[in-house]
DNA sequence: GCAAAAATAGGTCAAGCGTCCTAAATGAAG
DNA sequence: CTTCATTTAGGACGCTTGACCTATTTTTGC
């Protein structure tokens, strides 16, 4: 087994240029300087732009399960592991405020360019909202849990998108607590 | 009498395609072919690209100026005006659903480019911030007025992104709903 | 150890981009 | 009518892009 993976470098180093400049915006030649390989050894990994895009995408869908079976195994309640989702708020706040939110901009992006892989990307979205739907079922709320999910998901995107704009970070702090404390109103007393 | 002048027929194409397409997608070629002129006309009215996205941000800040003098002017009170900032989710929702919010997605995409020009699109948000801060503010929400009108503006952002990754208008009118019924909830019983 | 396969390097290509130029058409002023 | 600035047309440039190809090196399988 090739020991340093190209492959896995070049869609690491996609998968941040991607989320700092944008998929368009960013070039094979970027990539490839980035990683140190050329543009031949580049085309042999993959042959076109949307290739490394559905990888980039598949990287972040795996990631994104792992973290999420993460968040379920540490035999917490379900108001704790939302709170483990609004905490991404404040563990990435400095990128957020710099580049907006990872999902959000990346499938707002394949939206405004009308591309096939924009269900793909909207996966992503997909993943975070059944996962939070399943906490606010557990937390008792069966019949409004896909509303609840989406609109906490819809918070911290419009919480994303605001901090980036005026490059605000306390603003993510301060909204977070406001979450934290609508997220226990819902909780019923134990 | 006025010819159609053909610098503003050019910004307003440029307006409407870096909304549908985005700013870096939209090329000169592209708006010369929709307005009909050569791409030497174009160059007479702008030089660079970034001169008809200043001209293009120009137009959406009267534009937005305008708008909200018109609320300021219809004689109703802050609950009511804030009701009108809420209703442009519904006005608009099949193109929020198809292109995001148009103030959300380019200030997001001057980001992404590191362009300039970033603080001047975002002096929209502002606009709409200070505007929606002064209402709350004569809902005698003096104290906070500026936290709730960061929240609305944020939750708006929120449902524009939401709605367009799903391509869901229903959703639009379900969180605008709620939306009214939290404002509802600010206003002190007259 | 050696042949096959995978990985890497670097050159090449057509297309599209923003930019720039010159020249012709238009229209207002004297 | 003439003059001259404004507006329009369209060609040309230099550069970047994604895509592609061939040659060389490295790794793997038997």
């Amino acid at each position: 087994m090739p020991r340093p993976n190209t492959r896995d470098r070049i869609v690491d180093a996609a998968d941040l240029l991607f989320y700092q400049t944008g998929f368009e915006h960013t070039s094979f030649a970027e990539i490839a300087a980035v990683v140190g390989v050329s543009r031949g050894n580049f085309y042999h990994h993959f042959k076109t732009k949307d290739e490394i895009l559905t990888a980039v995408i598949d990287l972040r869908l795996n990631k994104t399960r792992a973290m999420l079976r993460d968040w379920q195994a540490e035999g917490q309640g379900p108001a704790e592991r939302i709170g483990c989702f609004i905490q991404i708020l404040i563990t990435n706040q400095s990128k957020i405020v710099l580049h907006g939110c990872p999902v959000g901009t990346l499938v707002s992006e394949l939206a405004k360019l009308d591309h096939a892989a924009h269900d793909h990307a909207n996966a992503l979205f997909t993943l975070f909202r059944d996962w939070l739907r399943e906490q606010f079922v557990q937390l008792g709320r069966k019949e409004d849990a896909d509303v609840l999910a989406m609109r906490l998901l819809a918070q911290s995107q419009g919480v994303a998108s605001l901090a980036s704009a005026f490059r605000d970070a306390e603003f993510i702090k301060a909204e977070v607590h406001q979450m934290r404390a609508w997220v226990q109103s819902l909780t019923p007393a134990a």
